[in-house]
DNA sequence: GGGTCCTTGTTCCTATTAGGAATATGCGCG
DNA sequence: CGCGCATATTCCTAATAGGAACAAGGACCC
Protein backbone atom coordinates (compact mmCIF):
# COMPACT_ATOMS: atom_id res chain seq x y z
CA UNK A 1 0.00 0.00 0.00
CA UNK A 2 2.16 2.59 0.99
CA UNK A 3 5.98 2.05 1.84
CA UNK A 4 6.79 0.54 5.55
CA UNK A 5 7.62 4.32 7.43
CA UNK A 6 4.64 6.58 6.12
CA UNK A 7 1.89 4.97 6.56
CA UNK A 8 -1.14 7.07 7.44
CA UNK A 9 -1.73 5.52 11.55
CA UNK A 10 -4.53 3.79 10.42
CA UNK A 11 -7.01 5.82 11.52
CA UNK A 12 -8.42 2.44 13.30
CA UNK A 13 -10.45 4.61 15.43
CA UNK A 14 -12.66 5.96 12.68
CA UNK A 15 -13.32 3.49 10.60
CA UNK A 16 -16.45 1.37 11.08
CA UNK A 17 -15.52 -1.30 9.30
CA UNK A 18 -12.37 -1.80 10.89
CA UNK A 19 -13.86 -2.73 13.89
CA UNK A 20 -16.69 -4.79 12.39
CA UNK A 21 -13.87 -6.92 11.13
CA UNK A 22 -11.91 -7.72 14.18
CA UNK A 23 -14.94 -7.73 16.50
CA UNK A 24 -16.13 -10.68 13.96
CA UNK A 25 -12.58 -11.87 14.00
CA UNK A 26 -13.09 -12.61 17.64
CA UNK A 27 -15.36 -15.32 16.87
CA UNK A 28 -12.58 -16.95 14.99
CA UNK A 29 -10.45 -17.17 11.73
CA UNK A 30 -12.03 -16.62 8.81
CA UNK A 31 -11.53 -16.36 5.14
CA UNK A 32 -13.20 -12.83 3.62
CA UNK A 33 -15.75 -14.47 2.45
CA UNK A 34 -16.66 -16.16 5.46
CA UNK A 35 -16.72 -13.11 7.27
CA UNK A 36 -18.81 -11.92 4.77
CA UNK A 37 -21.02 -14.34 5.66
CA UNK A 38 -20.84 -13.74 8.99
CA UNK A 39 -22.11 -10.26 9.20
CA UNK A 40 -24.68 -11.38 6.38
CA UNK A 41 -26.40 -13.46 9.21
CA UNK A 42 -25.85 -11.45 12.25
CA UNK A 43 -23.99 -8.17 12.42
CA UNK A 44 -26.46 -6.76 9.78
CA UNK A 45 -28.64 -6.37 11.68
CA UNK A 46 -27.03 -3.70 13.90
CA UNK A 47 -24.71 -2.78 11.73
CA UNK A 48 -25.55 -2.11 8.00
CA UNK A 49 -23.22 -4.59 6.45
CA UNK A 50 -20.14 -3.49 5.40
CA UNK A 51 -19.96 -4.29 1.59
CA UNK A 52 -18.28 -7.54 0.71
CA UNK A 53 -15.61 -5.75 -1.10
CA UNK A 54 -14.25 -3.58 1.54
CA UNK A 55 -13.80 -6.36 3.63
CA UNK A 56 -10.87 -7.72 1.73
CA UNK A 57 -9.60 -4.45 1.24
CA UNK A 58 -10.05 -3.87 5.22
CA UNK A 59 -8.68 -6.95 6.20
CA UNK A 60 -4.90 -6.41 3.72
CA UNK A 61 -5.43 -2.83 5.77
CA UNK A 62 -5.54 -4.68 9.78
CA UNK A 63 -2.87 -7.14 7.76
CA UNK A 64 -0.44 -4.41 6.85
CA UNK A 65 -0.85 -2.96 10.45
CA UNK A 66 -0.27 -6.17 12.38
CA UNK A 67 -3.55 -6.50 13.86
CA UNK A 68 -4.43 -9.44 11.64
CA UNK A 69 -2.18 -12.28 10.61
CA UNK A 70 -3.24 -14.51 7.57
CA UNK A 71 -3.56 -18.17 8.62
CA UNK A 72 -3.38 -20.45 5.63
CA UNK A 73 -6.36 -19.77 3.73
CA UNK A 74 -7.31 -17.09 5.58
CA UNK A 75 -7.36 -14.49 8.35
CA UNK A 76 -7.32 -14.55 12.08
CA UNK A 77 -7.09 -11.98 15.16
CA UNK A 78 -3.31 -11.66 16.12
CA UNK A 79 -2.40 -10.22 19.43
CA UNK A 80 -1.94 -6.48 18.45
CA UNK A 81 -5.35 -6.81 17.08
CA UNK A 82 -7.04 -8.76 20.51
CA UNK A 83 -5.44 -5.48 22.27
CA UNK A 84 -6.20 -3.22 20.06
CA UNK A 85 -10.15 -4.29 20.13
CA UNK A 86 -9.70 -4.42 23.94
CA UNK A 87 -8.42 -0.61 24.17
CA UNK A 88 -11.53 0.51 21.40
CA UNK A 89 -13.89 -1.41 24.01
CA UNK A 90 -11.70 0.09 27.20
CA UNK A 91 -11.34 3.63 25.97
CA UNK A 92 -12.39 4.39 22.44
CA UNK A 93 -15.50 6.53 21.95
CA UNK A 94 -18.74 5.87 21.46
CA UNK A 95 -19.49 6.94 17.61
CA UNK A 96 -23.50 7.85 17.76
CA UNK A 97 -25.89 5.35 16.06
CA UNK A 98 -26.89 6.34 12.54
CA UNK A 99 -30.85 6.04 11.39
CA UNK A 100 -31.19 6.59 7.94
CA UNK A 101 -35.25 6.23 6.34
CA UNK A 102 -35.52 7.08 3.31
CA UNK A 103 -39.27 6.26 3.88
CA UNK A 104 -39.43 9.17 6.25
CA UNK A 105 -37.68 11.40 4.04
CA UNK A 106 -40.14 11.18 1.57
CA UNK A 107 -43.37 11.38 4.31
CA UNK A 108 -41.73 14.96 4.89
CA UNK A 109 -42.73 15.63 2.12
CA UNK A 110 -46.02 13.66 1.66
CA UNK A 111 -48.43 16.23 0.15
CA UNK A 112 -46.50 16.22 -2.73
CA UNK A 113 -46.75 12.17 -2.89
CA UNK A 114 -49.72 9.78 -4.26
CA UNK A 115 -51.61 8.67 -0.38
CA UNK A 116 -51.85 5.20 -1.69
CA UNK A 117 -47.81 5.07 -2.72
CA UNK A 118 -46.76 6.38 0.50
CA UNK A 119 -49.21 3.66 2.09
CA UNK A 120 -47.25 1.21 -0.35
CA UNK A 121 -43.94 2.25 0.93
CA UNK A 122 -44.60 1.63 4.94
CA UNK A 123 -46.29 -1.70 3.61
CA UNK A 124 -43.04 -2.18 1.91
CA UNK A 125 -40.62 -1.24 4.69
CA UNK A 126 -43.16 -3.29 7.42
CA UNK A 127 -42.52 -6.12 5.21
CA UNK A 128 -38.90 -5.23 5.64
CA UNK A 129 -38.83 -4.85 9.25
CA UNK A 130 -40.88 -8.16 9.69
CA UNK A 131 -38.71 -9.86 8.06
CA UNK A 132 -35.75 -8.77 9.73
CA UNK A 133 -37.81 -9.52 13.16
CA UNK A 134 -38.01 -13.20 12.28
CA UNK A 135 -34.38 -13.75 10.91
CA UNK A 136 -33.04 -11.63 13.99
CA UNK A 137 -35.66 -13.43 17.04
CA UNK A 138 -34.39 -16.81 14.71
CA UNK A 139 -30.64 -16.03 15.25
CA UNK A 140 -31.20 -15.01 19.19
CA UNK A 141 -32.96 -18.28 19.38
CA UNK A 142 -30.09 -20.12 18.23
CA UNK A 143 -27.78 -18.67 20.75
CA UNK A 144 -26.89 -20.11 24.32
CA UNK A 145 -28.36 -17.29 26.81
CA UNK A 146 -26.27 -18.32 29.42
CA UNK A 147 -23.22 -19.01 27.51
CA UNK A 148 -20.35 -16.49 29.16
CA UNK A 149 -18.96 -15.64 25.37
CA UNK A 150 -22.22 -16.28 23.22
CA UNK A 151 -24.56 -15.22 26.27
CA UNK A 152 -23.36 -11.16 25.19
CA UNK A 153 -24.60 -12.06 21.33
CA UNK A 154 -27.89 -13.40 22.78
CA UNK A 155 -28.41 -9.94 24.65
CA UNK A 156 -27.54 -8.44 21.06
CA UNK A 157 -30.25 -9.99 19.74
CA UNK A 158 -32.53 -10.09 21.78
CA UNK A 159 -32.55 -6.39 21.59
CA UNK A 160 -33.01 -6.52 18.07
CA UNK A 161 -35.64 -8.71 18.38
CA UNK A 162 -37.21 -6.07 20.36
CA UNK A 163 -36.26 -3.32 18.01
CA UNK A 164 -37.49 -4.85 15.08
CA UNK A 165 -40.72 -5.70 16.95
CA UNK A 166 -41.04 -2.27 17.89
CA UNK A 167 -40.39 -0.68 14.56
CA UNK A 168 -43.21 -2.90 13.21
CA UNK A 169 -45.27 -1.42 15.82
CA UNK A 170 -44.61 2.25 14.92
CA UNK A 171 -45.00 1.41 11.16
CA UNK A 172 -48.60 0.40 11.77
CA UNK A 173 -49.34 3.16 13.72
CA UNK A 174 -47.78 5.10 11.01
CA UNK A 175 -49.99 3.76 8.58
CA UNK A 176 -53.11 3.88 10.57
CA UNK A 177 -51.72 8.05 10.87
CA UNK A 178 -51.05 8.50 6.82
CA UNK A 179 -54.57 6.61 6.17
CA UNK A 180 -56.37 8.99 8.10
CA UNK A 181 -54.83 11.98 7.12
CA UNK A 182 -54.91 10.92 3.16
CA UNK A 183 -58.81 10.03 3.58
CA UNK A 184 -60.36 12.31 5.90
CA UNK B 1 -17.47 19.55 -13.64
CA UNK B 2 -17.57 17.89 -16.88
CA UNK B 3 -18.06 19.22 -20.08
CA UNK B 4 -21.97 20.15 -21.06
CA UNK B 5 -22.88 16.60 -22.88
CA UNK B 6 -20.88 13.98 -20.83
CA UNK B 7 -22.43 14.53 -17.58
CA UNK B 8 -22.61 10.82 -15.49
CA UNK B 9 -25.90 11.81 -16.25
CA UNK B 10 -26.61 12.64 -12.21
CA UNK B 11 -27.29 9.14 -10.68
CA UNK B 12 -29.82 11.14 -8.59
CA UNK B 13 -31.94 7.87 -8.34
CA UNK B 14 -28.94 6.79 -5.57
CA UNK B 15 -27.44 9.47 -4.00
CA UNK B 16 -29.16 10.13 -0.49
CA UNK B 17 -27.87 13.52 -0.42
CA UNK B 18 -29.36 15.00 -3.67
CA UNK B 19 -33.11 13.82 -2.16
CA UNK B 20 -32.05 15.19 1.52
CA UNK B 21 -31.64 18.76 -0.47
CA UNK B 22 -34.49 18.33 -2.79
CA UNK B 23 -36.65 17.85 0.31
CA UNK B 24 -35.28 20.62 2.25
CA UNK B 25 -35.67 22.62 -0.44
CA UNK B 26 -39.23 21.89 -1.16
CA UNK B 27 -40.22 23.73 2.25
CA UNK B 28 -38.39 26.84 0.26
CA UNK B 29 -35.43 28.82 -1.11
CA UNK B 30 -32.54 28.72 1.37
CA UNK B 31 -28.59 29.49 1.33
CA UNK B 32 -26.51 26.45 1.64
CA UNK B 33 -26.27 26.85 5.45
CA UNK B 34 -29.63 27.78 6.29
CA UNK B 35 -30.14 24.63 4.47
CA UNK B 36 -28.29 22.82 6.76
CA UNK B 37 -29.56 24.05 9.90
CA UNK B 38 -33.01 22.98 8.69
CA UNK B 39 -31.54 19.79 8.45
CA UNK B 40 -29.63 20.00 11.72
CA UNK B 41 -33.51 20.78 13.47
CA UNK B 42 -35.14 18.62 11.95
CA UNK B 43 -34.46 15.96 8.98
CA UNK B 44 -31.25 14.40 11.09
CA UNK B 45 -33.69 12.18 13.66
CA UNK B 46 -34.49 10.10 10.64
CA UNK B 47 -32.23 11.02 8.04
CA UNK B 48 -28.27 11.09 9.43
CA UNK B 49 -27.84 14.92 8.24
CA UNK B 50 -25.01 14.76 5.56
CA UNK B 51 -22.17 16.91 5.95
CA UNK B 52 -21.92 20.57 6.18
CA UNK B 53 -19.56 20.40 3.08
CA UNK B 54 -21.67 18.15 1.08
CA UNK B 55 -24.38 20.22 0.81
CA UNK B 56 -22.59 22.79 -1.25
CA UNK B 57 -20.68 20.08 -3.40
CA UNK B 58 -24.66 18.95 -4.01
CA UNK B 59 -26.67 22.26 -4.81
CA UNK B 60 -23.68 23.16 -7.27
CA UNK B 61 -24.24 19.57 -8.69
CA UNK B 62 -28.06 19.88 -8.70
CA UNK B 63 -27.97 23.49 -10.22
CA UNK B 64 -25.54 22.10 -13.19
CA UNK B 65 -28.44 19.43 -13.98
CA UNK B 66 -30.86 21.85 -13.48
CA UNK B 67 -32.61 20.37 -10.91
CA UNK B 68 -32.26 23.79 -8.40
CA UNK B 69 -31.35 27.18 -9.48
CA UNK B 70 -29.97 30.19 -7.92
CA UNK B 71 -31.94 32.97 -6.43
CA UNK B 72 -30.09 36.02 -5.13
CA UNK B 73 -28.23 35.09 -2.38
CA UNK B 74 -29.79 31.15 -2.07
CA UNK B 75 -30.67 28.24 -4.11
CA UNK B 76 -34.46 27.40 -4.74
CA UNK B 77 -36.06 24.12 -6.55
CA UNK B 78 -36.66 24.44 -10.05
CA UNK B 79 -39.37 22.70 -12.40
CA UNK B 80 -37.38 20.01 -13.33
CA UNK B 81 -36.40 19.65 -9.54
CA UNK B 82 -39.22 19.37 -8.44
CA UNK B 83 -40.60 16.64 -10.82
CA UNK B 84 -37.48 15.07 -10.29
CA UNK B 85 -38.63 14.92 -6.99
CA UNK B 86 -42.40 13.93 -7.53
CA UNK B 87 -41.07 11.38 -10.09
CA UNK B 88 -38.60 9.71 -6.83
CA UNK B 89 -41.55 9.87 -4.57
CA UNK B 90 -43.86 8.07 -7.39
CA UNK B 91 -41.40 5.92 -9.59
CA UNK B 92 -38.48 5.85 -7.14
CA UNK B 93 -37.36 2.46 -5.42
CA UNK B 94 -37.15 2.77 -1.45
CA UNK B 95 -33.43 2.36 -0.28
CA UNK B 96 -33.62 0.33 2.60
CA UNK B 97 -33.54 1.86 6.17
CA UNK B 98 -29.90 1.61 7.55
CA UNK B 99 -28.97 1.17 11.41
CA UNK B 100 -25.66 1.08 12.56
CA UNK B 101 -24.73 0.88 16.69
CA UNK B 102 -21.44 0.86 17.67
CA UNK B 103 -22.93 0.48 21.04
CA UNK B 104 -24.00 -3.27 19.54
CA UNK B 105 -21.01 -3.59 17.80
CA UNK B 106 -19.33 -3.11 21.38
CA UNK B 107 -21.79 -5.46 23.11
CA UNK B 108 -21.35 -8.31 21.12
CA UNK B 109 -18.05 -9.20 22.20
CA UNK B 110 -19.24 -7.70 25.15
CA UNK B 111 -17.24 -10.78 27.07
CA UNK B 112 -13.90 -8.74 26.43
CA UNK B 113 -15.30 -6.01 27.82
CA UNK B 114 -15.40 -4.43 31.44
CA UNK B 115 -18.67 -4.68 32.73
CA UNK B 116 -18.92 -0.83 34.06
CA UNK B 117 -17.45 0.07 31.18
CA UNK B 118 -20.05 -1.30 29.18
CA UNK B 119 -23.23 0.21 31.52
CA UNK B 120 -21.32 3.43 30.99
CA UNK B 121 -21.44 2.97 27.03
CA UNK B 122 -25.08 1.98 27.40
CA UNK B 123 -25.96 5.12 30.14
CA UNK B 124 -24.39 7.46 27.58
CA UNK B 125 -26.35 5.89 24.46
CA UNK B 126 -29.33 5.76 26.39
CA UNK B 127 -29.04 10.22 27.50
CA UNK B 128 -28.52 10.47 23.66
CA UNK B 129 -31.57 8.66 23.24
CA UNK B 130 -33.55 10.73 25.32
CA UNK B 131 -31.91 14.24 24.44
CA UNK B 132 -33.26 13.03 20.64
CA UNK B 133 -36.52 11.86 21.81
CA UNK B 134 -36.84 15.57 23.90
CA UNK B 135 -35.79 17.16 20.61
CA UNK B 136 -38.01 16.16 18.17
CA UNK B 137 -40.99 16.22 20.75
CA UNK B 138 -40.57 19.71 20.97
CA UNK B 139 -40.22 19.59 16.76
CA UNK B 140 -43.75 17.80 16.74
CA UNK B 141 -45.10 20.33 19.11
CA UNK B 142 -44.52 23.20 17.29
CA UNK B 143 -46.09 22.04 14.13
CA UNK B 144 -49.80 22.09 13.10
CA UNK B 145 -50.74 18.47 13.02
CA UNK B 146 -54.06 19.24 11.04
CA UNK B 147 -51.94 21.47 8.34
CA UNK B 148 -52.33 20.05 4.65
CA UNK B 149 -48.38 20.30 3.99
CA UNK B 150 -46.53 20.24 7.96
CA UNK B 151 -49.08 17.94 9.05
CA UNK B 152 -46.91 15.25 6.96
CA UNK B 153 -43.50 16.44 8.94
CA UNK B 154 -45.72 16.47 12.23
CA UNK B 155 -46.82 13.02 11.32
CA UNK B 156 -42.76 12.19 10.73
CA UNK B 157 -42.27 14.00 14.04
CA UNK B 158 -44.79 11.80 16.05
CA UNK B 159 -43.06 8.80 14.42
CA UNK B 160 -39.86 9.95 15.53
CA UNK B 161 -41.22 10.61 19.21
CA UNK B 162 -42.45 6.94 19.43
CA UNK B 163 -38.95 5.78 17.50
CA UNK B 164 -36.86 7.24 19.83
CA UNK B 165 -38.97 6.73 23.22
CA UNK B 166 -38.80 2.82 22.25
CA UNK B 167 -35.32 3.23 21.39
CA UNK B 168 -35.19 4.68 25.22
CA UNK B 169 -37.14 1.38 26.79
CA UNK B 170 -35.12 -1.07 24.75
CA UNK B 171 -32.25 0.88 26.33
CA UNK B 172 -33.17 0.58 29.74
CA UNK B 173 -34.20 -3.24 29.17
CA UNK B 174 -30.48 -3.73 27.57
CA UNK B 175 -29.01 -1.92 30.86
CA UNK B 176 -31.19 -4.77 33.05
CA UNK B 177 -29.94 -7.45 31.05
CA UNK B 178 -26.24 -6.61 30.98
CA UNK B 179 -26.35 -5.72 34.67
CA UNK B 180 -27.51 -9.22 35.64
CA UNK B 181 -25.17 -10.94 32.85
CA UNK B 182 -22.20 -8.78 34.84
CA UNK B 183 -22.53 -9.82 38.09
CA UNK B 184 -25.10 -12.67 38.90
C1' DG C 1 -18.28 -35.69 -21.68
C1' DG C 2 -19.75 -31.41 -22.49
C1' DG C 3 -22.43 -27.45 -21.16
C1' DT C 4 -24.35 -24.48 -17.80
C1' DC C 5 -25.44 -22.84 -13.41
C1' DC C 6 -24.40 -22.06 -8.41
C1' DT C 7 -21.25 -21.29 -4.64
C1' DT C 8 -16.95 -19.94 -3.02
C1' DG C 9 -13.45 -16.58 -3.09
C1' DT C 10 -11.18 -12.43 -4.50
C1' DT C 11 -9.85 -8.06 -7.04
C1' DC C 12 -10.73 -3.70 -8.94
C1' DC C 13 -13.05 0.52 -10.13
C1' DT C 14 -15.99 4.57 -9.50
C1' DA C 15 -19.11 7.49 -7.16
C1' DT C 16 -20.72 8.88 -2.82
C1' DT C 17 -20.20 10.20 1.96
C1' DA C 18 -18.06 11.63 6.30
C1' DG C 19 -15.62 14.92 8.62
C1' DG C 20 -13.05 18.53 9.41
C1' DA C 21 -9.58 22.31 8.33
C1' DA C 22 -9.20 26.60 6.31
C1' DT C 23 -11.02 30.98 4.80
C1' DA C 24 -13.84 35.06 4.75
C1' DT C 25 -17.18 38.59 6.43
C1' DG C 26 -20.01 41.07 9.32
C1' DC C 27 -21.82 42.23 13.79
C1' DG C 28 -22.16 43.04 18.80
C1' DC C 29 -19.86 44.27 22.96
C1' DG C 30 -16.54 45.81 26.51
C1' DC D 1 -10.28 49.01 18.54
C1' DG D 2 -10.08 44.17 19.10
C1' DC D 3 -12.18 39.86 20.40
C1' DG D 4 -15.33 36.40 19.80
C1' DC D 5 -19.23 34.48 17.64
C1' DA D 6 -22.61 33.33 13.90
C1' DT D 7 -22.86 33.25 9.06
C1' DA D 8 -21.32 31.34 4.78
C1' DT D 9 -18.48 28.72 1.78
C1' DT D 10 -14.51 26.06 -0.16
C1' DC D 11 -11.34 22.40 -0.24
C1' DC D 12 -9.10 18.21 0.89
C1' DT D 13 -8.65 13.41 2.38
C1' DA D 14 -10.19 9.07 3.94
C1' DA D 15 -13.92 5.96 4.29
C1' DT D 16 -17.92 3.65 2.30
C1' DA D 17 -21.28 1.79 -0.97
C1' DG D 18 -22.08 -1.01 -4.64
C1' DG D 19 -21.11 -3.51 -8.34
C1' DA D 20 -18.62 -5.57 -12.31
C1' DA D 21 -15.24 -8.71 -13.45
C1' DC D 22 -12.56 -12.70 -12.79
C1' DA D 23 -11.65 -17.46 -11.53
C1' DA D 24 -11.95 -22.27 -9.65
C1' DG D 25 -14.63 -26.13 -8.44
C1' DG D 26 -18.73 -28.91 -7.93
C1' DA D 27 -23.70 -30.27 -9.21
C1' DC D 28 -26.92 -31.38 -12.40
C1' DC D 29 -28.93 -32.36 -16.74
C1' DC D 30 -28.93 -33.80 -21.57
Amino acid sequence: MTAVGDEPALRLDRSGTAHAALVLLAFGPATGYELKQRAERTLRFFFAAPAMSQIYSELQRLAAAGLVERTGDGYALAPPGREALARWLADGDLTPTVFKSHLALRLIVGHLADPARLAADIAEERARAAGELAAVMAVRDSLPADDPQLGWAWIVGNWGTRYYGDMVAQLDQLAALVQRKAAP
